[in-house]
DNA sequence: GCGATCAGCT
DNA sequence: CACAGCTGATCGC
């Protein structure tokens, strides 16, 4: 479940993804996805009542999460109140105050999150920085890097914090197979079943929950059939959907659902009641999307297991697995704090005084390049995003392609929708500089506003079984990485590339890489504090489309 | 009766 | 192996 409080720092008069408590106040509401666990008090007769009385008050999501949000009836009286924004347009909305009249204004975007139908990040830019809320997210290594909103012009902008779905944000689920891949063998098991007669069903044994729509859909289109379900209410204005499920049970792959369904089975029914047709009974097999992940060291396994006589459990992740979260989050990767201070520090810090690290911070991701099986051929099946693997390795580091100085685009770019010209609380970005402060200066206090901050937030949903540095938030702070346990000094050497933009900042592992020294990353980090050059790529240099 | 919370289950 | 979300018990209002 998401544990995410609802508020950013940087801008506490929103409220994303919870809508009760003190988001009862806020000036906006976001909501990334049609899931419960981010819809927290949004039914809530206390909000229903304010919004009753606000001129400006307004939920902001995307068509689709707009139409499932309003398709259950006890949300229903968001109609009128409900704004939604189409995917990747910046769009100014204005922060209203209706005590005071004092107005804000913010630029949101958003950018397709591959969660479930709908489901969105949401890039905020405003006069307290650039933020990015993730939600719920499933992105592949690249995908990110495609998205043109988070670049000004070949470079990514400057994010100061990035609230991050950290549901399998720990190295034991370094790898989830793609879902391209997953897909295959899901398809592969069925069509092998149901082509033996008309009396050979599969039961996708999926959760009430939006996610699993594309599955539907492909197996649609691949068997050219229909999927059956319970209903079709929800997407009667989503045709691409609508068309690939039926509520006629005379079909072979059903995806329906009842409280019982397993004593259904038990009987060799299907959940919709199905038992046999002209007396012939059923040859059913039931097949449960379900994540499975893969250690770094771990051997590819098949993405279908055998569970049972007649039972089968199938590869299904509605989120990114640690690498994909690793490569969307290494260009802003900085700090990691709990969730609890970051709410603490929507007030104003104390001055001077440190902020509290997460006693359990992990120096994540440490390990990644040392990935990787050593037989080089399993690569390429594995659907390793697309091929770009063997471009990276002999490439130099990229880390300056998000962080030197020289990059800087922004004041340009992002800022011309901003409603502050420069921020004044930090003098290093009013003067354009985009370089973290990797090593920041002493005597700045470790303030809100300044340097990055990853926060992991949204959503603990794994941290049942894990270890402690995974409950929700964490933050990795700036100061601390120039000690010598490797915090956050994981990052540099992948950004190595040999790709199209200088912002492709998503690059798969290099399998013959070795894991950085410490001394060579803390050199490393040295020279780029210090805005020495490292390697640079004349040819990716901020290009005057910039402009 | 309704909401919030939690355990249990899947 | 998780997740998302239901059901049902309990408690407070």
């Amino acid at each position: 479940m998401s544990s995410f409080a609802g508020r950013m720092k940087e801008y506490p008069t929103i409220s994303l993804d919870r809508f009760d408590r003190e988001n009862l106040h806020a000036q906006a509401y976001f909501l990334s996805h049609c899931h419960k666990d981010h819809m927290k008090g949004l039914k809530g007769p206390l909000l229903k009542r304010k919004l009753q009385f606000s001129r400006t008050v307004r939920l902001y999501c995307s068509f689709v999460t707009k139409e499932l949000l309003l398709n259950n009836p006890k949300y229903a009286f968001w109609e009128e109140y409900t704004v939604p924004l189409e995917l990747e347009s910046p769009t100014q909305i204005s922060l209203v105050d209706e005590a005071s009249g004092e107005k804000q204004e913010i630029v949101v975007t958003l950018l397709p999150a591959g969660h479930c139908p709908g489901s969105v990040m949401f890039l905020f830019e405003g006069c307290h920085g650039n933020v990015l809320y993730t939600g719920d997210f499933r992105l592949a290594v690249g995908d990110a890097s495609r998205m043109e909103q988070l670049h000004s012009g070949s470079r990514v902008k400057d994010i100061q914090s990035v609230y991050l779905d950290s549901t399998f944000y720990d190295p034991r689920f370094y790898q989830i197979p793609s879902r391209e891949v997953c897909l295959r063998g899901i398809a592969e098991l069925i069509g092998n079943w149901i082509s033996q007669s008309r009396y050979h069903v599969v039961w996708l044994n999926c959760k009430a929950a939006y996610g699993y729509e594309y599955l539907f859909t492909n197996l649609g289109e691949e068997f050219s059939t229909q999927v059956h379900v319970n209903s079709l209410n929800m997407f009667k204005k989503m045709p691409e959907i609508l068309s690939y499920v039926t509520t006629d049970r005379r079909c072979q792959i059903h995806a329906c659902r009842h409280p019982k369904d397993e004593e259904f089975l038990q009987g060799n029914r299907l959940p919709c009641g199905s038992t046999a047709a002209d007396g012939t009974p059923l040859r059913i097999i039931s097949i449960k999307p379900s994540t499975m992940w893969f250690g770094e060291r771990t051997k590819k396994t098949n993405v279908v297991i055998k569970t049972g006589a007649s039972s089968y459990r199938a590869c299904f992740s509605f989120h990114s697995s640690y690498s994909e979260v690793s490569f969307l989050s290494k260009p802003f990767f900085l700090l990691l704090v709990t969730l609890e201070e970051l709410t603490e520090r929507v007030a104003p810090p104390v001055a001077g005084e440190e902020p509290q690290v997460a006693s359990d911070m992990q120096p994540v991701g440490l390990n990644f390049m040392d990935c990787t099986e050593s037989n080089g051929e399993e690569e390429d099946d594995n659907e390793e995003e697309e091929g770009q693997g063997d471009t990276v390795k002999n490439k130099g580091p990229k880390w300056e392609d998000f962080f030197t100085p020289e990059v800087l685009s922004d004041s340009q770019n992002s800022q011309s929708q901003s409603c502050c010209s420069v921020r004044s609380t930090s003098p290093s970005r009013a003067t354009g500089s985009q370089t973290p402060e990797l090593f920041s200066e002493e005597e700045e206090t470790p303030d809100n506003n300044k340097g990055f901050s990853l926060s992991l937030s949204a959503s603990n949903h794994s941290s049942q079984n894990l270890d402690s540095h995974l409950d929700d938030t964490l933050i990795l702070h700036q100061d601390q990485n120039q000690t010598s346990d490797g915090v956050t000094l994981q990052s540099e050497q992948e950004q190595l590339s040999a790709s199209q933009t200088s912002s492709d900042f998503d690059i798969p592992s290099t399998p013959e890489s070795k894991a950085p020294q410490t001394a060579d990353l803390l050199h490393l980090y040295r020279k780029l504090a210090s805005r020495e050059e490292v390697v640079l790529r004349e040819e990716d240099e901020c290009s005057s489309e910039d402009l």
